[in-house]
DNA sequence: GGAACGATTGAT
DNA sequence: TCAATCGTTCCT
């Protein structure tokens, strides 16, 4: 997923951005929300890859992943940061900020900036008005790998990918 | 039915 | 370092 671009296309406008850093979570993985099994919550987990698992979490915020696996096995991959591409205007509005560093540097950070709301959750991402494009040309960055950000059970687990040198990344 | 907690953020 | 804020999960 990094280098690919996550695109929503509203009334308000198009935003986007190129994905520069995210987490793994695992079927087998005591971090996971797939981890005790199937719920209510989580249920898009278990459903089939390339489509959004949004949640709500602390009360305030939602996180925005792409589920990873083949049905029945509950994977996703966390979407922690952005490079800001299309529509910066409309994202620091929706942010209230300008400071384009500011936009989609953190998991809560970037579905405010872009948009995206719980119903979107389930819903597929090849095609829509939310979806990821994956880019034609060669890649020519380097991946980091690091610890994940913010969990105790699992936090030894280096399952966190960010695009070497990259500025837009949630923290360094 | 109730209590504790959390894949965060922004202010202090 | 800490408060905000509420759905989910787990315990009784």
């Amino acid at each position: 997923l990094l280098g690919c671009i996550l695109i929503h296309e509203t009334s308000q406008g198009i935003a986007s951005g190129k994905i520069v850093e995210t987490e793994a979570y695992l079927h087998d993985d005591p971090a996971s929300h797939s981890f005790k099994g199937k719920t209510q919550r989580n249920s898009v987990m278990f459903g089939s890859a390339g489509h959004a698992y949004v949640y709500f979490t602390y009360g305030m915020h939602h996180c925005f992943n792409v589920v990873t696996n083949r049905e029945g096995i509950g994977e996703a991959v966390l979407i922690r940061a952005l490079e800001p591409l299309e529509g910066i205007e409309l994202m620091k509005q929706r942010r209230g900020t300008a400071d384009i560093y500011e936009l989609c540097n953190g998991p809560a950070k970037l579905v405010e900036a872009l948009g995206i709301t719980r119903e979107h959750n389930g819903s597929s991402l090849g095609r829509g008005p939310l979806r990821i494009v994956v880019p034609k040309e060669k890649r020519y960055f380097q991946i980091a790998r690091t610890q994940r950000v913010g969990i105790s059970k699992g936090a030894h687990l280096k399952l966190r990918f960010i695009i070497k040198g990259n500025g837009f990344v949630s923290r360094q």
